[in-house]
DNA sequence: TTGAAAGCGATACCAG
DNA sequence: CTGGTATCGCTTTCAA
């Protein structure tokens, strides 16, 4: 029976309570300005008494809104992310907002990372008063119901085309740009990049590199090895760019040490072709912090110092690169900015977005010790 | 008036576009094996065309049972907590079950890390049908009521004497004692821990670095420089550790570079009194690898060589640690296997746990550069 | 089997 | 300010 007070109290309970009517209950707790202080401490103090809070669910079902900013954060592996969304959190508190974030990556079977769009399902189904996602959305077009319901922000990650929804993100041709004038100051002129698969940004760096180089003159040296945001393929990238294409044996012949990855003791000793200095670059601008990892690793078990034999550098400004080990040059995105640009748009929108606006932070060079001269 | 359509179809509509009841729909949809499937197919043809999907909240609502399990991560900016979390939610998947997750922390004015227990508000009126914490909450009894109604499991975190809650972790003792017998084989006495602070595990691998220093009869060389999880804490103690205390300079004078955070360049040239190297600790065992990194840092601003004056542990096996120029020995938790013990009691239980349990998952040493001979 | 009616917990509108 | 009533979208008896 329906007795068995399974659920906590209700308003009903509190309106018995406090001798009051339901109605009023509601209103006490929506901050309806109508209700006499009096009244007001009755509810509240019947309700504390009952250890009553109300109800989400059903106020988000009955009142059409959840009143809420739902957040979604697609993959939290990446600690980028985790900033923006502390940041976002934190401005919307300041706000006076209240914020549901929620993850939706899971790994499968097969080690592919899987986006669950059940849980979009839920979000919508909880009605947020708007909607930020964090990063980019393999199939934001689950997501397309939403937005066209209410104001939707994509922060750092990518929405090309996609209606109804504003991107902020940091503008990846000025921090390339940044990067490039950098190296070119330090006299660099053979600058490869490796980077450019793996979607959103990675397009925009590997475009901004070449017309950098272009417009310094140094269009033949443009060179490009594809690689993903990860440390494993930046390292294979960065082997090939290295190498004697094919492994010829025209170059210096040098001896690598490929150390075991479980203790780091040598495994095995290669000896394979490096590209002469003459054709070799001495710089290498990575897609971002962790492939420019995979970069020094792998220039350094071909034998060659960082930043002395080739200068090195990331993208993002992660914790990583402020360790005094890695020393990594490297963009700050400013995601704190971000996050203030990300807050503001979705306060100020008083309905869904039109159009598909864009709004691009502007990044900030941050040199350390892999560009030494 | 009501005709707006502004939520998009529900049951009513699928059973209008069929031709039956409301409530066939929804049994369709909750599979219920009574339904004929002539019927079947006609509902499920309507929510088709209709793209209909049902609501989460008004069924959480109705059935007092939202049928999914709720996972709560506090602490998103730690990549070994997103690490178990894609675990749980992967097993989860693949038992077929529904996954909500959500994180609760942000960051106030002040820098500090504040708990947001809203969140868990939400969580209670979603109503799940178990719950999983993953890492520590500051204020676990807010969860209290919940915790009574479905079971609850923490997941590498901490829930002392919390009732109606299973903990599931590695092993701290055994890992710590994997890390001194290690240091200990490899010639080390004079072994000292930084660490100890910041709750949880902290004070569990202290006390077994005490333990297991005694063991080896060792207790004369027992010496804790205090810590917590960051970097930064680890640097100071570091130094404490290894200069004169009060900055004396009865020890060695050394040179020490401090570079500047941003450029990497010198920015002063200390000159203070190391101890010298008969009292001088030869290995430093961190409470995890974030501090393990602030003492090769602090180590090496000091001028010393990492292991060679000095070896250094961490623990936590992140992705850190395993890069070449950091090569951290450290300890894995096993946060696979944690996932899936998770999983696995949450669910065999059938019902809310009695008293409080805790599940331990025995850790393995990883051996690496940073304890070398 | 199926469909009608009574909630779940709260909001919203209405006349009193 | 008050109650009563309709509603939100779905589940769940319980007769038919």
């Amino acid at each position: 029976m329906g007795q068995g007070r399974r659920h906590g109290p209700t308003i009903r309970d509190v309106a018995a309570e406090a001798g009051v009517s339901k109605s009023l209950v509601s209103m006490v707790f929506n901050e309806d300005p109508r209700v006499s202080d009096v009244r007001r401490r009755l509810v509240l103090d019947a309700a504390q008494r009952l250890g009553f809070s109300p109800n989400w669910m059903a106020r988000s079902l009955a009142a059409g809104d959840g009143d809420f900013v739902g957040v979604m954060v697609p993959d939290l592996a990446n600690p980028i992310f985790a900033e923006i969304l502390e940041g976002i959190r934190t401005e919307l508190r300041d706000a006076g907002q209240r914020t549901l974030v929620s993850s939706a990556l899971f790994t499968d079977a097969g080690g592919n990372r899987e986006f669950d769009d059940r849980v979009l399902t839920v979000l919508r189904d909880m009605r947020p008063s708007s909607l930020v996602v964090i990063g980019s959305v393999p199939s934001l077009d689950v997501v397309q119901p939403l937005m066209q319901r209410v104001p939707t922000v994509v922060a750092s990650g990518t929405a090309d085309d996609l209606d109804h929804v504003c991107v902020v993100r940091n503008d990846d041709v000025i921090g390339i740009d940044l990067i490039v004038d950098h190296l070119v100051e330090r006299g660099h002129r053979r600058i490869a990049h490796v980077g450019g698969s793996g979607g959103g940004a990675a397009v925009n760096r590997r475009d901004a590199y070449e017309s950098a180089m272009r417009r310094h003159r140094l269009a033949e040296h443009i060179e490009v090895e594809l690689s993903d945001y990860t440390t494993e393929r930046a390292i294979e990238a960065t082997r090939r760019l290295l190498m004697r294409p094919g492994g010829s044996t025209t170059g210096a012949a040098i001896k690598t040490q490929v150390l075991h990855p479980d203790d780091g003791h040598p495994a095995a000793i290669e000896t394979r072709a490096l590209r002469p200095v003459g054709e070799r670059p001495t710089a290498i601008v990575a897609v971002n912090d962790l492939a420019a990892l995979g970069v020094i690793t792998a220039a350094e078990q071909l034998g060659l110092r960082v930043p002395g034999d080739v200068a090195v550098t990331g993208y993002d400004d992660t914790a990583l690169s402020g360790i005094d080990r890695i020393s990594l040059t490297t963009v700050d995105p400013r995601n704190a900015e971000i996050a203030r640009e990300t807050v503001r748009l979705l306060l100020d929108a008083d309905g869904p977005f039109e159009g598909h606006r864009e709004r691009l932070v502007i990044p900030r060079l941050v040199v350390r010790g892999s560009t030494a001269v």
